[in-house]
RNA sequence: ACCUGGGUGGCGGAAUUGGUAGACGCGCUGGACUUAAAAUCCAGUUUCCCGCAACGGAAGUACGGGUUCAACUCCCGUCCCGGGUACCA
């Protein structure tokens, strides 16, 4: 009876299916635990052998738990909005829902074939209008709410309109423009439309307009994370900036509870490493400079307008950053006033210039005459350099403006600049510059020619600027002799008494960017329009939003449903293509859709209550299983979906929806599977009538050599049949070929022929008669011809062996090559295991005898490491100590129930097919997953002497079996006893002996 | 540039708290079984030196220093590779 795993495989997974095997109720008795997979985007390819890895440890994981007696939930659903399915239905004309739910069907068997314990009852698929209708109504609560940062929590709308209707607005400054300041009378006089908009800068899910990351080629907005180096992630086209009216979600607000909540989860350092310097929070101070513009005269105050002026909606994000501008702290009259955010106050005596951003709206104001034709080309200039022009070649640009900032403390007057360095996005969109400590002030200051002011001392060399904290302040009056860490607070003190400056703490992070001109997304339930004083634009519909009122839908109404179109390109004014639908308009409905992360911000709550028509998940499911215990993914998505996923649950939280505000208690990130390319190198050949003719590894590696020349103009004139044949200079290109007809590094020369038509009468250049193939690790991608499908190996080796394979290469975390070459011996290791029960010849071999001391000492030693592995994820140790196990029971000729039982509970989570089978074929009833994980019993662990090695200064030389309760003297006498010892010690006595109890022993000599 | 993870045999990797470096597997070499092959089993396999062999010796975890009875592990400096961020004041 031999291991027929493809049989035994089919047999149990329909077994599994048939029988429920999987079904996870909310309503056990026994502790919960919640292990999650971040859920993939189906895409066309299907999977390849990178993409189970963190399915199979989280498979492992789960499985042990429920062997432990836990509940264990572990479901699997489909993020399945975004660009590529519309890209695709672009290209092919297939509706995304169509390639859709293809896709899903060949992931599905993909899954299936590899015999994971999902619960498929609990699929989320976050297109699904049954799905989307909560991601709508997730999105309602957040338009509905404000964030109160007296009570740092999230609040209904209407108490913010309560508050406004009895105190006006002096409690609650607007986030979205904090200049804005109004009584409860004048609140109570403005027209609706003027209170929706109030209201709209204060709502945590926002309409307004803002610089957004443009893509023309997918003519989409993109969020920050998903640009790298100025192209888009996907496709990587160019993205340009653009001012477009967008819906934002509030995260800013939120950036200090996601900061402080990496200190209650169990994140890789690395993991929550990226996400802190992605919030980018910085603590410092605003200050306000008097400006003044010599040959300027007149200049005014800033008109008292300013300040309660209300912009249409609110502002993205990114132009906020202009906010502070002009506004000199309260109090201040100052003709013309430039607010600079700076971590650094202590070397406010060594600001020798001003840097403000080219966009700044205070530049045209103060602009001297003789400088404005210069300001204005530099500008003009600056707007004509893409994002990824300035990316790519950082020059050191600027002009000056003929406009100085005075000094509050020294009174000196100090030139204000433009540069492109400054970014307007950041703090107020402008800086004071110390070239001494700052580098890029230094470049700047060296290139213009601007005298340098040291106030470090000799901290400074004059080559390049020192950014040190614990210099001692020089040339800085009241500051002198002062440490700059201590002097931060002494200039910020001062700064908040004198009213021109003040405390400020600032984060990189930008509120998120949640809408996209695009099709394949979750409708937004909002219309548009609904105010009676203002008339709706009769076609504006880019502009929709500027003449009107955004109007939730009634929840009753949801899910909005995504209607169907024929076509997906852009509206009419480069909005999305929902704007081509006529019923869709009619109704002055929202033409954008939400981004790919909507319906992913919220899945792992929609596993507990899959089918809750009420409600997106009952209060009683979300306490239950309360938060994720292990999520397993990918670092990609460490800023995106990780953060996004955290505000939504500390908003439901706040609102009091669920009653957990951190969404994964423990987070494991897999490494990347990378492909492991081949390459063939192809002669070029001016005469195209020759056959394509291939050169191996080995002779192109000696390419440029004479006897390459030689070797190749003999084997082509060969070919050819031509023995005059003349090359000329030979020429070689590289090509990827197919890894999967190439044998390590052999390529099979045959099915390279049948692989492309053009190569059918291909010729080789062979090395010892083989062709060897060049290798280069690289991203596995279909281009590349280096994915392997986990099929073919599944089909090969069987399911239990492709699982516990992915493990046995290595640590989850670890990135690493796919290599197939080893995937041998772990089949040979489940043979073995099988052989322990069943010997192809003689049958049945296991029996009911009574097991021996050997035998149970060397079970229970590989249950604690097997144990011990799995709970800490060291997969790859785990599957060894199987292994070891194993053999050591085959060497045993160990055959017994008593102890194999136990062992196929241990190999159940790793190889669970052939496990099933195996409990069954023992005698047992029901599944071997619902046995008790086995018990180490320690006893048998005991040892009473152990093997310890005896060093010699540090460098073991022998070994000496000494009992485990020896005292210190007893060692010392038989160590000193021993041949060996003796013969190090020539004859000397020992420095000193050193015995470590169960380690080891070291004489010093 | 900054932050971050890493560098161990021919290869993937192990060494969990400073305590026998190279577990386990692949590959390779030799052998057994077989007419033969597959499968299986046994032995060897870090490098170098001596030797028929046993035994023995030296070096060795990117490189250079240090702490320690003892360092892959801790400290200082250098180099290389992967990931993240990228003018964030």
């Amino acid at each position: 009876m031999e291991y027929n795993f493809s049989e035994i495989e089919k047999k149990w997974q329909q077994h599994w299916t048939k029988n429920g095997s999987y079904k996870v109720s909310n309503d056990t008795g026994k502790p919960k635990f919640y292990v999650l997979d971040m859920f993939p985007y189906p895409s066309g390819a299907g999977l390849h052998v990178g993409h189970p890895l963190g399915y199979i440890a989280s498979d492992i994981y789960a499985r042990y738990k429920r062997l432990k007696g836990f509940n264990v939930l572990h479901p699997m659903g489909y993020d399945a909005f975004g660009l590529p399915a519309e890209q695709y239905a672009i290209d092919h004309g297939i509706h995304p829902a169509v390639s859709t739910g293809d896709n899903i069907k060949n992931f599905r068997r993909q899954l299936d074939n590899i015999g994971f314990c999902f619960d498929w009852d609990r699929q989320v698929l976050t297109s699904e209008p049954s799905y989307y209708k909560w991601t709508q109504w997730i999105f309602l609560q957040l338009f509905k709410s404000w964030y109160d940062r007296k009570q740092n929590k999230a609040m209904p709308i209407e108490e913010l309109v309560r508050l406004f209707e009895t105190e006006g607005n002096k409690a609650h400054p607007s986030p979205g423009d904090p200049r804005l300041r109004f009584t409860a009378e004048e609140w109570a006089a403005f027209d609706r439309r003027r209170k929706e908009d109030i209201l709209m800068n204060y709502r945590l899910a926002y309409c307004g307009y803002g610089e957004v990351n443009w893509c023309e080629a997918l003519g989409t907005v993109l969020a920050n994370d998903e640009v790298i180096n100025g192209v888009s992630e996907r496709g990587g086209h160019p993205v340009i900036k653009k001012k477009l009216r967008q819906w934002y979600l509030r995260i800013t607000d939120y950036a200090d509870r996601l900061l402080q909540g990496l200190e209650t989860v169990d994140f890789s350092d690395a993991m929550k490493e990226m996400q802190t310097n992605w919030i980018g929070k910085s603590f410092g101070a605003e200050i306000t400079f008097e400006v003044r513009t010599p040959g300027v005269p007149g200049q005014t105050t800033l008109a008292p307008a300013d300040s309660t002026r209300i912009g249409a909606g609110s502002r993205g994000k990114s132009d906020a950053g202009t906010a502070g501008a002009g506004e000199a702290g309260e109090g201040t009259a100052a003709p013309h006033a430039l607010t600079v955010y700076t971590t650094r106050p202590d070397t406010i005596f060594g600001v020798d210039f001003m840097v403000v951003a080219p966009e700044h709206e205070l530049i045209e104001k103060i602009v001297s005459p003789e400088q404005r034709q210069a300001v204005e080309e530099y500008i003009t200039y600056v707007k004509s350099r893409s994002e990824r022009e300035r990316m790519a070649e950082k020059k050191i640009t600027g002009c000056f403006t003929g406009a100085y900032a005075i000094n509050p403390f020294s009174g000196l007057q100090i030139p204000i600049w433009i540069s492109e360095y400054v970014l307007a996005g950041y703090g107020t969109g402008a800086i004071m510059a110390v070239p001494c400590g700052d580098e890029r002030d230094f470049k700047f200051a060296q290139h213009f020619g601007i005298p340098i002011t040291n106030i470090i001392g000799d901290f400074y060399n004059g080559k390049e600027a020192n950014p040190t904290k614990e210099a001692k302040l020089q040339n800085s009056d009241f500051l002198d002799g002062i440490v700059m860490r201590d002097a931060i607070v002494i200039v910020i003190n001062k700064l908040e008494k004198r009213g021109i400056g003040v405390r400020k703490v600032n984060y990189r992070m930008r509120d998120a960017a949640f809408s996209r001109q695009r099709y394949w997304g979750e409708p937004f339930p909002i219309v548009w329009g609904g105010d009676e004083q203002s008339e709706v634009p009769e076609r504006g519909r880019a502009q929709l939003g500027h003449g009107s009122i955004a109007i939730p839908l009634d929840e009753k109404e949801l899910p909005l449903e995504l209607p169907h179109v024929e076509k997906y390109g852009p509206g009419p004014e480069g909005e999305g293509p929902l704007a081509n639908v006529a019923s869709w308009t009619a109704r002055h409905l929202e033409t954008n859709t939400m981004p790919g992360y909507a319906g992913s911000s919220w899945y792992f709550l929609r596993y507990m209550d899959p089918h809750n028509e009420e409600v997106f998940c009952s209060r009683q499911a979300s306490d239950y299983w309360g938060q994720v215990d292990l999520y397993i993914g990918g670092t990609e998505h460490a800023v995106g979906h990780l953060l996004y996923s955290r505000m939504w649950t500390k908003f439901l939280f706040d609102r009091g929806f669920i009653g957990h505000d951190e969404p994964y208690k423990r987070l494991v990130n897999q490494g990347m599977i990378q492909g492991s390319s081949r390459f063939v190198y192809r002669l070029e050949l001016k005469d195209s009538t020759t056959p394509p003719i291939f050169l191996s590894y080995g002779i192109r590696a000696i390419e440029g050599t004479p006897e390459f020349h030689e070797l190749v103009t003999l084997a082509v004139r060969n070919i050819a049949g031509d023995p005059a044949l003349e090359l000329g200079t030979i020429s070689l290109s590289q090509l990827h070929v197919d890894v999967n007809i190439v044998d390590g590094v052999e390529l099979d020369t045959a099915a390279f022929k049948k692989w492309r038509a053009e190569y059918a009468n291909a010729e080789f250049i062979l090395e010892e008669g083989k062709y060897i193939c060049g290798v280069e690790v690289e991203k596995m991608s279909k281009r590349l011809y280096n994915t392997v499908n986990p099929d073919d190996l599944v089909n090969k080796y069987g399911a239990d062996t492709f699982r516990m394979y992915e493990m046995f290469l290595g640590p989850v975390e670890q990135s690493k090559p796919w290599d197939t070459k080893g995937i041998e011996g772990v089949h040979r290791f489940l043979r073995k295991c099988w052989r322990l029960f069943f010997d192809e010849n003689k049958g049945k071999v296991w029996t009911t005898e009574k097991a021996t001391e050997a035998e149970l000492k060397t079970i229970y030693k590989t249950i604690k490491k097997a144990e011990e592995d799995t709970e800490r994820f060291s997969f790859n140790t785990g599957v060894s100590a199987l292994m070891i196990g194993v053999n050591e029971l085959t060497e045993l000729k160990c055959h017994k129930k008593e102890v194999l039982e136990k062992l196929i509970i241990i190999l159940t989570p790793y190889a669970p097919h052939v496990c099933e089978e195996l409990w069954q074929l023992i005698g047992n009833e029901g599944s071997v997953l619902d046995a008790p994980y086995p018990k180490v019993e320690e006893k048998y662990l005991v040892e009473s002497a152990k093997n310890y090695p005896i060093a010699i200064n540090g460098k073991t030389r022998t070994e000496m079996n000494i009992a485990l309760d020896a005292t210190q003297q007893q060692v010392e006498e038989l160590v000193l006893a021993d041949d060996v010892v003796k013969k190090w010690l020539e004859g000397n006595a020992p420095k000193k002996i050193i015995y470590v109890k169960n380690k080891m022993i070291n004489v010093v000599v």
